[in-house]
DNA sequence: GTCTATAAGGCGATAGAC
DNA sequence: GTCTATCGCCTTATAGAC
């Protein structure tokens, strides 16, 4: 066997071992989520696992940092296929649709994320708060940038406005398995709703 | 010491117990919530809650079914100041309201709902879920109401409505004690952008 | 009602064989 | 790379003193 070899199936079990701790993370939490229970699941020793992570520490912060990276990526992904200089609009729909497709398609990470934010020694996610902060960024600039093109109602508070569509997006990842409804279906839905409101208007 | 003295201290040890459980809780989960540090926190030992209490099971129980009647009973109370019929948008606004009161003042009790859903033992649950599913029809009235009054907009899902306005308002619990920002606040925005959206129409 | 002491079991982590 | 074996620690829960 060559060291290329080696090496990938090292970079293989490795993947496997991250994905099956995203799994009983997003279930049972951080202090319920066993080492012995991982490395089952995947047919492993707990002990074996220490060859490939120096404690369970080190381990979730590679979960929970996989979790907001993969977010990013698909986001940017989708803005991206937009072009040059897209319209609020526009942008806010890819946006919602690309963070939805993350969170929903990688629930096991988000989850394992959401669910175990603040209950994780903080030494774990400060690690990952430098991306957090410029993925939070990337929506205060989109809404900054709205109001200043004037395309915002008077009277919205942006900030209050971002909180609320993160509130109403990462709770999907709650009740979206049993829902039977489509990605696609959600994001359509929370864009037009954000945009324009459930409420029939009375034009005068 | 009477039998009338005798009683009302352990009502509120009872209590003291739950409090600060549903602290621990909504902080480490309920794999990472130790009866020794729910004791300690208020100056017991671990043993002696075995008075008061079956099992830790039994504890969470209790935390967890306090949490949602405590947003069933301001939700209603805020719905009940309005009188006999009242029109769709004050009946969304006071609901909003009630439910960010409740779930805000009470933190610790909705978090660690919020943070441990799934994450305990089924039967545990379990036992709240008929109060749970309760709340939940009278928000999905809430919504088939006003379709039938047609103060919906056409193409509104209402389900779907139903579940982001949720989510807005759950995860406020995760940022609001940072924020600075009053519960008045958050329902009167919560409510405004729900009902109207964001995005300045032009009308034509 | 609360304490101390302890039983029974499970966890993360390490060492060394293979 | 993975296994087996094991150490030390900490948990829930119980028993009995006070």
């Amino acid at each position: 066997m060559t060291l290329i070899q080696a090496t990938k199936k090292s970079a293989v079990t490795r993947q496997l071992i991250l994905d099956a701790a995203a799994k009983m993370l997003s279930r049972h939490g951080y202090h319920g989520t066993y080492l012995k229970d991982i490395a089952a699941s995947i047919n492993m020793q707990a002990g074996s696992l220490y060859y490939h992570f120096n404690s369970k520490e080190a381990l979730m912060q590679e979960v929970l940092n996989k979790s907001i990276q993969l977010i990013r990526d698909i986001v940017e992904e989708e803005v991206d296929k937009l072009g040059h200089k897209p319209d609020f609009v526009s942008l806010l729909k890819a946006a919602i649709r690309g963070h939805l497709i993350a969170i929903l398609r990688h629930a096991d990470y988000t989850l394992a994320s959401i669910r175990n934010y603040g209950q994780i020694p903080k030494s774990v996610h400060d690690f990952a708060q430098a991306d957090r902060d410029a993925y939070e960024n990337f929506w205060r600039e989109l809404f900054e940038q709205a109001e200043k093109e004037g395309v915002i109602r008077s009277g919205v508070n942006t900030h209050l406005l971002r909180l609320a569509l993160f509130g109403s997006m990462n709770w999907a990842t709650i009740w979206y398995a049993d829902s039977g409804t489509s990605v696609e279906e959600i994001a359509e839905s929370q864009a037009d709703l954000f945009l324009h409101g459930c409420y029939k208007e009375e034009r005068d």
